[in-house]
DNA sequence: CGGCACAACTGGTTAAGACCACTCTATCCG
DNA sequence: CGGATAGAGTGGTCTTAACCAGTTGTGCCG
């Protein structure tokens, strides 16, 4: 067990060692303690937590205090494989999708809300956010806006599974029309990264999404955190004579 | 000069007070040196570049090898705010777009982009690499590849300015009509991150589009990279009866 | 007067060691 | 027998102290 006497930084040596071996272990294996390593390849602890670092940050290592660093929950290159193609709203039957809930309840929307959902600020907000799931893992995370007057009686169960836009046309008789969404790219913050379970400052998908109904109404305005190794946007376009 | 004797980390205390040092700065300015600022603060200079990395992963400083630290060429939230909204098929006209051509040639396909292209493994391919600017600031690169046949001829002029597509269109007879891309989150790399003048790692969106003509065949596969802080995708949705 | 070399900056990398915070386990005491 | 506790092991943070590698300006020498 020793280190490649090529040139280079010797940080990226490590990072390349460990990545050699790491290739062969199961997911959420132990790796062997910072100070046995260090001993065993012959470099500073620093080095070789710089060498670490960077491999939690693209989520091959995870770090847990007190306990030890660990092989990622899983691959990036699986993870892109299994990628789910298609649109944010309709989610492919394939896999077992489920909802958690977060938060649930009303508050005042303030000045933000009001505007995005074009309400009075003192008019009260449904605040639900939700971490969807599907097959055991954690896939996004919905922050859901939506006038408190129009879904009055809509309850955390109405949001675990199914259609929630189904919920809304039969029991609200809200019927969803046409939306706005902007994407982006970010990366995930602290809170994001632990329910996402992906290391901090991964990168991920920002969507934000202005639904309206038959009436131009404002429904609902979403911010959505998608994990990005895991979902993708496709769309079709079409064009006319005159684009260019 | 000293630093808040408030509670948590002291990295997290440097980062706090650079970032409060650095608000009322000019975009471009050099702080001072890592050694001043650690005798000014009375940390050490590990700790300060761990707080200065921070900032550095997060666009808003800048360093140079030899020169200096330096605030970012922009501030995140202006750039937020500046960002042009609307497809990418339709640049808004603000702004001075340009594009440096970095990279343009042919050379046989090869079985990916075969595929893609849906051409022989030993047909030649356009292969033109270019950085897309609005007033000097870079935005993109895009990696287009079109079947050599189709654009024999096209010249690296061709490509510096205007709409490419009317290029296609006036001088050899390509009528674009459609176009599936699907877009996904990343980080830049070290080569993207250089030229988009972006610290590595930084969040950006990878576009992948392939466009057909009027008769389905196909005229280009293209992978862009996008600043995350820079370009938004927005798009305007309708929904049938049938959807949920 | 002009060009080249050196010196004095800058950030970049690595080392060795200390101490803190958290987790787990094994042991001791009730 | 069971629960509290101490200790050993883990990663987390911070310091001091070098030396390397680019950049730039100044001053000497041709």
């Amino acid at each position: 067990m020793t280190l490649n006497t090529g040139a280079g930084l010797k940080r990226d040596r490590v990072r390349d060692f460990l990545l050699d071996f790491v290739a062969d272990m199961r997911a959420g294996e132990a790796i062997p303690s910072e100070r046995d390593l260090c001993k065993e390849l012959g470099v500073s602890r620093p080095t070789l937590r710089a060498a670490i670092d960077d491999l939690v940050r693209s989520g091959v290592l995870v770090r847990e205090h007190g306990r030890g660093t660990f092989t990622g929950p899983h691959r990036v290159t699986q993870a892109l494989a299994a990628t789910p193609s298609g649109s944010f709203y309709a989610p492919p039957a394939e896999g077992h999708w489920l909802s958690r809930i977060l938060e649930f309840g009303s508050a005042p929307a303030g000045p933000q809300l009001a505007r995005r959902l074009q309400l009075a600020p003192a008019a009260l907000v449904l605040r639900v956010v939700r971490l969807r799931v599907v097959d055991d893992e954690p896939m996004a995370i919905e922050r859901l806006h939506l006038p408190h007057l129009l879904v009055d009686g809509l309850v955390p169960d109405d949001m675990e599974s199914g259609s929630f836009y189904r919920v809304l046309r039969e029991r609200f008789g809200v019927d969803v029309r046409s939306a706005v969404q902007t994407i982006e790219a970010t990366v995930t913050d602290e809170t994001e990264a632990a329910l996402l379970s992906v290391p901090e400052h991964f990168p991920a998908l920002m969507v934000e999404r202005t639904t309206r109904d038959v009436n131009g109404g404002i429904v609902e305005f979403t911010r959505s955190i998608y994990r990005g190794d895991r979902y993708r946007v496709t769309s079709e376009l079409h064009f006319d004579a005159a684009s260019g």
